[in-house]
DNA sequence: AAGCGTGGTCAATGTTTCTTGACTTGCTGG
DNA sequence: CCAGCAAGTCAAGAAACATTGACCACGCTT
């Protein structure tokens, strides 16, 4: 998916917004005006247009979002949640470890090893995908302020 | 966190490119200059003054990126990857399903009920998560065509 | 001390994007 | 049958963005 065209169609505020509407459903193009406060409609036709590349029109002739649409959904919303994913490993990890020692004490049953394995090989792969992937940081590195204005 | 910054800072292929090249670490202004073949010195200080809100210097004075933006780097992942939660969310399931089911008839154990409660809950909840909340769809809605050209 | 590399700034200009507001077309209720 | 609304289109101007190229200051090295 070439990830160009949809951050071009979602790089202004309005289109945003535009956006979040259509997540909750389909929307006319009366309705949208309404909605957002939009004035014109030149306006709303300019952004709807800036969009295309996510939005399509469904068989009455209002606006949805297509597949390209709810993933830039997931990219505002990846945006405004950065920061619990750290969270969320840590609780995913103590989740492992509580479960199988718990397990190991409670079942003597070579079954169990194989719900081990199985979560381990999981918990391997999370945690690569995880740090190295995503790059989610344990804490900041050397990162020291914004550029200063000179 | 608010996204507008955000996606305007990555709202063009050579900011894009740039926040690419810091997702792998910290980088000297001619060294970001050579790496992304850029001519002009004003070009690349042009956008790095626009991505501002997700770059900063570290001590030695090179760019790196904040922790927006390495959300923004996930962001870009998310686009890039949609179409996958689909996949991975079958997987899950029938994992849960497969494992559930062979640990009942192997182990005749109070304690599998735990994990079976335990991994159920988990299975509601992502698939809250999954459906409600990321709105993946198991097939295309009524979606018909993009919005014809006049 | 002259030249080179790093790490920029700034003004000017061309290109795009945004916004406004006037206009069109088709349908519907009174 | 015509007023009014939905759903737009389009031209023009203002504002923002992208790019170029000239310039500057510092440190190193030969």
């Amino acid at each position: 998916m070439n990830s160009d065209e949809v951050f071009d169609a979602i790089s202004h505020p309005m289109r945003v917004e535009i956006l979040k509407e259509l997540a909750n459903g389909p929307k006319g193009f009366a309705d949208l005006k309404r909605k957002l406060k939009i004035s014109s409609s030149g306006l709303l036709d300019f952004h709807l247009k800036k969009m295309a590349s996510i939005v399509t029109t469904n068989a009455d002739g209002s606006y949805i979002l297509n597949d390209r649409g709810f993933a830039a959904v997931q990219a505002v919303d990846v945006v405004a949640r950065y920061g619990w994913q750290r969270r969320s490993y840590f609780i995913n990890v103590g989740m492992y470890i509580v479960m199988n020692v718990y397990l190991f004490l409670t079942i003597q049953h070579w079954a169990v090893l194989i719900v081990f394995g199985i979560w381990t090989a999981w918990i391997v792969f999370y945690s690569y995908w995880t740090f190295i992937k995503r790059r989610v940081r344990l804490r900041n590195n050397g990162e020291s302020k914004t550029r200063p204005e000179r």
